[in-house]
DNA sequence: CATCAATTGGATCATGATGTACGGATCTGC
DNA sequence: GCAGATCCGTACATCATGATCCAATTGATG
C-alpha cells in the first residue's frame, strides 16, 4: 500500500509525538519502532528536511517534533519522504484525443483520490491512540519485547 | 498507487476484452495499448499461468481472454502479477502483546480494504465504456495517434 | 578536550522494469 | 508432408531504484 520508507516515517513521527517534549535519539527510535538504525537516519534527515522534525545535535540531542501532532497529517509525513502519489489527471497513455480518462484510469485515480482524502484528513494526533491501546506499537518497556516468529519465504 | 507490470496487465486485458473472439498478438497489444512488447510478453505469461488469458501459437496464434469479461475482477488480474496487496492482520513489528492493530496499522489496513473492495468488485466489462469514452485508451486508429509530449525527469 | 549524536557519502543487495535473442509450437502453401 | 513464415516461451543481460549498512565528519555539550 505504501512503502516501507513511508511506514518508517510514520512509526518515527508517532514515536515523537509520544515522546513530545524530549529529545529521542536515532537509535532510540530505531529500537522502539524496529526500524533499522542506518536507514532510518536518512529518513528522519528527510523528514527534517521537510520542516516536520527538528533535530540537535551533541549530548542530549536528537529529534524533536517541529509542529503540533494535531497539525500534521500521515499525508504530510508519507509526501515528506516518497514522491507524492500523484492523482491521474491525464491519460497516461499520453493520447490528446482523449479528453476525458478512460473508465480504468478513472477507477485507479478514484482509488487515489480515496487515499489522499484518508490519509490527508488524519492526523498524527489521531493515531495515538490516548489509553484504548498503546500508543504506537511499541509495547510496555523498548527492551526485551516478546516477539512473534516472523517467517521468511526464504525458508 | 499499483504497480506499472499491474497497468500493463489490466491496459492488455482491457484491449483483450474489447477485441473477443479473435486472438491478439502480443505485438498488437504492445502498440494499442503503448506497453513495451519485451515486457509484455512476460505479463502476458504471468496471466497465462494464472489461467485469465490462453495463448495460441503459429500462425494466426496470440492470446484471447480465457474467462467472460463479466466474471473477471481487476484485483483478479492485478493479483496475476503482482504479490497479493495483503490486508494488515497482524502488527508488523511482530508484537504479541498487541492483539489489536494499533491506530496507525488499522488506518493502513482499513485503506488497503478499500482498495481491495473497489478493485474486487469492478469487472473488466465495467471499464470499457461502451460508447460513453474511448473503450481502452487505444483512441480511434491504433497507428499514427498524436502523443502529448511527455517530459522525462532526464532533461 | 572528550564525548555524544546528527550529517553525509559511498558500498551493497534485492527487485522491478526493460531489451535481446534463441528455441519450440503451429499454420499455410505447395 | 516439407519448408518457411509466424508467434509464443524462456533464459539472460542490463539498468534504475528502494532498502540497507558502514565509516568518516561535523557540530554541540559539559
Amino acid at each position: 500500500m505504501i512503502s516501507q520508507t513511508s511506514e518508517y516515517a510514520l512509526r518515527a513521527v508517532i514515536h515523537l509525538a509520544h515522546y513530545s517534549g524530549s529529545a529521542r535519539t536515532t537509535q532510540q527510535i530505531a529500537d522502539a519502532t524496529r526500524v533499522p538504525s542506518g536507514y532510518l537516519s536518512k529518513v528522519l534527515q528527510a523528514l527534517a528536511r521537510a520542516g516536520l522534525v527538528r533535530s540537535q545535535r551533541g549530548l542530549g540531542g536528537g529529534f524533536t517534533l517541529a509542529r503540533n501532532e494535531a497539525e500534521v497529517t500521515m499525508l504530510d509525513v508519507i509526501r515528506a519522504v516518497d514522491q507524492p502519489l500523484e492523482r491521474i489527471n491525464a491519460c497516461p497513455l499520453g493520447l490528446v484525443t482523449h479528453t476525458e480518462l478512460c473508465p480504468l484510469h478513472r477507477k485507479l485515480d478514484e482509488a487515489v483520490e480515496w487515499v489522499e482524502a484518508s490519509f490527508g484528513s488524519t492526523m498524527i494526533a489521531d493515531l495515538l491512540g490516548k489509553g484504548e491501546v498503546e500508543p504506537l506499537c511499541d509495547a510496555s518497556t523498548e527492551k526485551d519485547v516478546t516477539l512473534r516468529v516472523t517467517r521468511n519465504k526464504s525458508e
